[in-house]
DNA sequence: AGCTCTTATGAATCATTGA
DNA sequence: GTCAATGATTCATAAGAGC
């Protein structure tokens, strides 16, 4: 099976419009924050953040499925001592709009960015507020498994690079035969904190999220052949990962130069998927 | 110098009323409800839990110094599928009522509460806010840092030329840095996410929070000979912890059995603290 | 291939200066 | 006064070069 990908060059309150209703599984996006990167989005004024996302959040409501999830990336910033208040205005405001505030998710972003203040540390988290429609949701507890203990990574060692490989960055649907047998009985749940790094040495695209972090949440949340929607995918790390998990994927982007990248991105994952496809059947994948 | 230590029964809006302004420097709590202590003041309905808050944190607001913190140690319940809001709604009307939302420490509790549900993982953090009276308050940096990672140590036995001045020209952020700065430093400033596990081995008393917890923010917010109150002192483990670091410190708790146990904790601090006082005295506290 | 060492850089925040 | 631009400060990570 080959995934649909597109990316979308709007903003994605208008492109949205056009969608069919109830369509998606997953809504995972970072939006642009409120006065950050104003440079390439303009900067939103925190003030007017709130009535700038509503708008585009009842589109991400109606084409959403009743079992989907949306998944929102998001930090206020400091200013002139203070945290914003807008995120918590914003969770308040999206409840009236009808979703439900699920769970909040932490970022642990173990590089974070440097800095000194005389008022407080670097900080070294974000957001990642779970929002659904209905209390019954899909979620797949057991594509998230994390090993257990040290004791886990001490066997990943002895055993070959290959294997490792398959392993798939100590979270896998599908890990390599030989080390299944262990690896199922040796897997606990994960927490609601997530610790990654964020992947600051890319020079071609950098993102504003590690790619491990769309990838925790699309296994999560979706199946396989399912729907993703990013409707501030920038470079598009979102749609690449979801298309390298198999899933279809829209990615909405209103800078026409970003979308070129991404699709720049797609299309590299879609000529390596066609050549890597024998390798993914002969393998055993859940 | 010999700390005093004082546990108050009563509910600290009463109690607090007899205070002098401006005289605490720290206010470090964990108020009941995130505590799962809501029997003890009849059951705080989340509805109305902000109402019942704000009285009380009025009289915070008139003890603390103008250079003083507030710490408040928080999680919102879920209930239903969903997480509620009420401390959200709290930060909001703290801010009404005066206070300064500086900053939202997490602490992550690497050791987290057991259990499966199917919508949600087990939660491994917490709130720990951090509010002020002004933009200048006392904050000790130093007496909070935390060891550097061990790419320190092989970086700086040779700098390279790009680590003494990274020019504006190479990047276009206008983030310049100049680790000549760090030459014989191996400590490095922590970040705003805490990483401790619960104490769960006690079996005299169950704690609310780690040791750990109450004595990081004392350290960063106050000196030797400072003023601290847990208005919500439980079984005084933030007193306890206060009065072995030497500061002043006052308990407040309804319940008069907490008190007592309390009162028997700091009571073995202080015979602790005369016997070992030939120590402190000779040590280097900072 | 497997080390060590070098280097770039990231959704940052506050103080200061200039308009 | 208020607001915008500039300067100063900081550390963990991964890619790449060298051995």
């Amino acid at each position: 099976m080959i995934s649909q990908t597109e990316i979308i060059q709007g903003d994605c309150l208008d492109v949205l419009k056009k969608f069919d209703s109830e369509g998606i599984d997953l809504i995972m996006t970072s939006p642009p924050y409120a006065d950050r990167r104003i440079k390439t989005y303009g900067g939103i004024k925190p003030e007017h953040y709130i009535e700038w996302f509503l708008p585009r959040s009842e589109q991400f409501l109606r084409v959403l499925k009743p079992t989907g999830s949306f998944v929102l990336n998001i930090k206020e910033k400091a200013e002139n001592g203070e945290r914003h208040t807008y995120v918590l205005e914003l969770i308040l405001a999206l409840r009236k709009q009808g979703w439900l505030w699920t769970e909040e998710y932490i970022w642990h972003k173990k590089n974070c960015y440097p800095g000194k203040w005389p008022n407080r540390f670097r900080d070294s988290w974000e957001r990642c507020l779970h929002f659904t429609k209905a209390r019954k949701f899909k979620m797949n507890q057991n594509a998230v498994m994390v090993p257990m203990g040290d004791w886990a990574e001490a066997r990943l060692k002895s055993l070959g690079k290959n294997d490792v490989v398959r392993f798939d960055s100590q979270v896998g649907s599908g890990f390599g035969k030989n080390i299944a047998n262990w690896a199922q009985r040796s897997m606990a749940y994960p927490t609601n904190v997530l610790h990654l790094a964020t992947e600051c040495g890319n020079k071609n695209h950098s993102a504003a999220f590690p790619r491990a972090l769309p990838e925790w949440f699309i296994k999560l949340f979706t199946d396989v052949g399912d729907r993703v929607l990013d409707p501030f995918s920038g470079s598009g790390t979102t749609i690449e990962v979801a298309k390298e998990l198999q899933r279809n994927a829209v990615g909405i982007e209103i800078l026409s130069e970003y979308c070129e990248k991404a699709r720049e991105l797609t299309q590299d994952k879609q000529m390596l998927l066609l050549q890597t496809h024998a390798k993914y059947e002969v393998s055993d994948e859940g």
